[in-house]
DNA sequence: AGAATAACTTTGACGGCTCAAAATCATATC
DNA sequence: GATATGATTTTGAGCCGTCAAAGTTATTCT
């Protein structure tokens, strides 16, 4: 039922809440988030309220309903799911893949969606390492940050690697970068897009901030 | 810089002028393909002839402009090519296809249709048999084939001339080059970008590629 | 030709989404 | 507490694509 534009704000709005931590999005927010005035802003969300889709709480915010969370949270998975096809099938490069699935993701029909999950062996993270959500709309929630977000002198569990790479996957393994395991952050440099680091007592190495992304 | 609505209009009118093989689509046909009363169907054509896609002959029909036409060839192209897709990739049923790819055509990039392309292999036929459009909005015509891609000798008869510009039509009565005409080909040359080629007696002249491209 | 019918166009209206600018409210500051 | 600043809401407007219904023109059939 709900337009693209809907479906848009919907995303959007999630997507706040989720890296937010926060119950109520406030209007400015919604209005940058979507590119969109204050006042569009403003009347869109009340016509969205009108419809079910989430609840308004004028000059504080919004929050999507269960309704308005389950669209949205198809939305996401819709959204990773291309992006993840996009690079995986088609060979695009991370960087070029984000708009063009914003656009494919309202075109898409539920039953292409299936059949693209099943062809691509029903990933759970997306390129960027999102997860993806699944089918019922539930995501696999970070609960952890990314190595390349750990300050220097940090001393972290690794959670899990996100990366497929088999290739990546044995360097991680020939350095004991396995889940469960204690690294120490020994330095990360912002310019040199480096991390150095230790596991235990085997020799320092280092690693490229697009790697580090992919640790939590 | 179509909206997805006149990039319908226009394929639809392509498609008509196509299997219909006539000059001016009327409006009733234009009002039924789309699915819209007769009266949205005349009021969008003549903002479509404002904005220069299409030539609107009042209680005659429409006709499309060059630059309608290109848009339209890349919309089949686009949804052949998705069709192809569906059915090849993700493994859909022929009979489904077609509304999945008339939502997904709108929203697919220039770079992506090429991206997918390459990916099935730059197919020539989408699952119903039907040509798929080249990137540069050429249609093989089932059955006959360009004036371009023939060889040099061959003798071929004319089929039929694609382009509606009178100009060119008016140059093409004058060297007799009309459909059911036969015709030599006396010489092709790609670095030239030109094929010279002889009507019956008549003396030999010669024709640009791009102008080689529309007849059949 | 005259009338009936079919095809097409005009008119007036509406819903979706957007903007700019003016009005209002909330908060931080002095 | 009064005020300035920033966030939010209201108001008035416009474009897109659509419909229903009334009006016009062409065509066909006696």
């Amino acid at each position: 039922m709900p337009t693209p534009t809907v479906e848009n704000y919907l995303k959007q709005i999630l997507m706040v809440t989720l890296d937010e931590n926060c119950a109520k999005v406030p209007m400015g927010k919604v209005a940058s988030e979507l590119s969109v005035t204050p006042g569009t802003a403003t009347s869109m969300v009340k016509k969205m309220e009108r419809d079910g889709w989430l609840t308004y709480y004028p000059r504080q915010g919004v929050a999507l309903t269960r309704k308005g969370r389950k669209v949205a949270m198809n939305m996401l998975r819709r959204h990773r799911l291309l992006e993840t096809f996009l690079v995986e099938t088609l060979g695009f490069d991370w960087s070029e893949i984000h708009v063009e699935a914003e656009e494919l993701e309202h075109a898409i029909s539920e039953k292409v969606v299936e059949k693209l999950d099943l062809f691509l062996g029903r990933p759970r993270y997306d390129p960027h390492g999102h997860p993806i959500p699944s089918k019922g709309g539930v995501i696999q929630r970070p609960s952890s940050q990314t190595l390349q977000s750990c300050k220097v002198g940090m001393r972290v569990k690794i959670d899990s690697i996100l990366d497929q790479e088999s290739d990546f996957l044995k360097f991680a393994r020939d350095k004991k970068l396995l889940p469960g395991k204690e690294v120490v952050i020994i330095s990360s440099e912002k310019v040199a897009d480096a991390i150095t680091l230790r596991v235990g007592r085997n020799p320092p190495f280092s690693l490229g901030f697009r790697s580090a992304e992919k640790i939590l």
